[in-house]
DNA sequence: CGACGACTGTCGGTTCTGAGACAATCTCGG
DNA sequence: CCGAGATTGTCTCAGAACCGACAGTCGTCG
């Protein structure tokens, strides 16, 4: 047990501070280990559903989840988490319900804080404040540019743009077409067509259920000079 | 000089609490106007480009300031900001340079405070850095609703929705159609035909440089219903 | 190993948006 | 009061995306 606290410990210190300027301490993260409930969620399961209160914060530490919404007869997807994303927290901090439904794509585990208990952390602990501020502002900035994406218009740099994001170390998107589509707000057959154009480009190698980037930097050329 | 002093900190406590579950305390209020500046900027100028350093955070005291970048050969407007709103912070506090052009759409007065004195304040006032957390939180949460209305599509119910969002309190929206297109990320004949459907669904009424908002139930069921 | 469900690949017809160009109208300063 | 510049209103065409449908593949589970 004590080995299993100093592991979640050491794991929260490192997906909390990555990239950081501000590393989270290793007191800090010990403080959020002894408060943090463990949850398995089966794939295709609900982590909370649009609508529901927002009574805790939650990290994913295995598995990915799928932020989504229906909108007009359609759901759209906003974001796919990974391991070490924190989410539950915008709506939370407002006191407004859960805007979006957060499925399991995969059997996921799940940590979570409740709200008085994260709030008396973040009141106590001001580096640990100033930490998740900075977790709240890279999310914010994420988001600022694939709106920014999305405006520019132009399907092909959208998806190229995507694929940067979503790609994990070695280089390969796994999640089907379809996902893809919807995250991107369009049509899965226009996925396909420009999937099928950066193939022939030599850019993307194309997959069952997966998509492997053999060109990064080629894919980045896409984002700026283009149409 | 102190009369300026005390309305200034009326007025940061009324703009950063408003609406707020924490508001923020005269205390707090009053050492953030200790520490703003104050600066002009003409219509048409820019408070801070694209690439440069992050090293202050704004608050507009009056008037209004666009957030835009360019992509792929076309301006995208982010943000449309008015008295009360804040920025600058996001990429501060992740130590990025600016990620958009700021240019004054209107002659605008605008508060800053520099990087190294928000810091000390956060750090020593844990309610003060509580209601910025809260600040921030709530531009994502405007930003994820933005980014679900450009994601499902139809050009109707992005400008309804953009329409209910940037109108004042008295059902106006000052600015001219091509603002409005690049906010929507369309052309500026798409606004127009759009436009002038809601006009004659006697749902606004459209004027030189504004537009009036005769129906706002009506505009609401465009977001989900429709299409 | 076989069948079923999930996913990919492709095709047309239809609708919508982009784009460029131009006239009409409005605002504001001189 | 008048003119310049900004903004709106409209039109047309070419291109892109939507949408539904369907056949071919892939994985997996009994």
């Amino acid at each position: 047990m004590a080995l299993r606290h100093s592991r979640l410990a050491a794991w929260i210190a490192m997906c909390l501070g990555r990239g950081a300027r501000a590393p989270i301490s290793e007191l800090d993260a010990g403080l959020l280990a002894d408060e943090v409930g463990e949850q398995v969620f089966a794939g295709g399961t609900f982590v909370f559903r649009q609508g529901e209160t927002a009574a805790q914060v939650h990290i994913i530490r295995s598995g990915s989840v799928e932020l989504s919404q229906m909108s007009r007869g359609r759901r759209v997807t906003v974001q796919v988490l990974v391991p070490g994303d924190v989410f539950g927290d915008v709506p939370m901090l407002l006191g407004e319900p859960e805007p979006f439904d957060a499925r399991a794509a995969v059997d996921s585990t799940v940590l979570s804080i409740d709200q008085p208990t994260l709030f008396r952390l973040l009141s106590s602990r001001p580096l640990l404040a100033r930490r998740w501020m900075i977790s709240l502002a890279g999310r914010m900035s994420g988001l600022q540019q694939r709106l920014v994406d999305v405006l520019a218009g132009g399907i092909e740099a959208q998806l190229a743009s995507m694929l940067l994001r979503q790609a994990d170390d070695r280089g390969r998107v796994s999640m089907p077409q379809a996902q893809l589509a919807s995250l991107l707000g369009v049509q899965r057959t226009s996925v396909q067509r420009v999937l099928k154009q950066l193939a022939e480009a030599g850019l993307v190698e194309v997959g069952y259920r997966k998509i492997e980037l053999l060109d990064r930097a080629g894919l980045l050329t896409l984002l700026d000079e283009d149409a």
